[in-house]
DNA sequence: GTCTATATTCTGATAGAC
DNA sequence: GTCTATCAGAATATAGAC
């Protein structure tokens, strides 16, 4: 539902009509509208940890990381409402309980620590590479949805950016 | 009201009573909803135009290219729900008009002027660039709204980008 | 665990008097 | 141009029978 029509888009009526049941009884799995955001927000970011920990890493920085945006582009542009709901903060009245939220801070420290490995350790590197990798996806998302426009420049990217912080050797 | 709230926030009862009107009364300003989202869509544009057009644009790329990210993400930075409407596709069931979409194609093309005025010519330039500059907002508005944490990397972004771009010369 | 029934409040929108 | 009155339906949520 949230994937068809966005992440407003979402009705608890609708969401029990679609499992065949009658809208209250969702009250038995659910506390409360923002209990189902929340489990969708914990599952987004179990799955992208789980994709992260699934991904073999070059020790050359630079195939690390395009694996590293890639992997992350392409998680960003299978699911606009799922970026939305994980990355943008667009539905104001929504805060991750703390349980899925220390699901969101693993998958930080995940990717922290695989850009540390390759050799990117200082903060201002990493912002950087998180707004890059993220523009990409944004802009993926909102200008060219289905399509790889964005996609495409990825690996350009990586070279831009590596060039930035690695200088002309490696690490 | 959609500054504070967020861009789904909008009611038109409450716009209504924010201006001391009966709802209803609405309607001889706007025919639907969406034609107050349309509305709000071409006041942002128009307002970034206007400071696009308002800028002394450099002859050297570098200076030129700092100048319209930092006009760019401060645009963005000021407001998260007008950046919503227009940069990103929230509001599903929301499209633009004809006339108001005719200014945001004004507002791209500006900025590809500029661009090209300042030598970035390609598709794909352009493209990176915007990536970055979108990359740079969005990041700024979701993890330090307010701050100012992203907003300190543009000018290293820019050097990165323009070294890429331009390599050891200027243009 | 699922249902019926219901509470409460909100939503966008229209008709027609003044 | 603004109002009253109203529609038709949406929303989240609770109480209690089975």
């Amino acid at each position: 539902m949230v994937r068809v029509n966005g992440v407003n888009a979402l009705s608890l009526r609708a969401l029990a009509r679609a499992v065949d049941m009658e809208p209250q009884s969702l009250y038995t799995y659910f506390a409360s509208k923002n209990a189902v955001y929340d489990q969708l927000f914990a599952d987004g970011n179990r799955e992208l940890l789980a994709r992260f920990e699934r991904l073999d890493v070059s020790d050359e920085p630079r195939p690390a990381l395009r694996a590293i945006a890639h992997l992350f582009v392409s998680f960003a542009a299978e699911d606009q409402a799922r970026y939305e709901l994980l990355f943008l903060r667009t539905i104001p009245e929504f805060e991750p309980s703390p349980e899925s939220y220390a699901i969101a801070v693993e998958v930080f420290s995940k990717g922290r620590a695989i850009l540390a490995s390759v050799g990117l350790r200082r903060d201002e590197d990493f912002d950087l590479w998180t707004a890059l990798v993220s523009g990409l996806s944004s802009q993926q998302l909102a200008n060219d949805p289905g399509g790889d426009r964005y996609i495409k420049l990825i690996d350009n990217s990586v070279a831009m950016f590596s060039e930035h912080v690695f200088g002309g050797r490696d690490s």
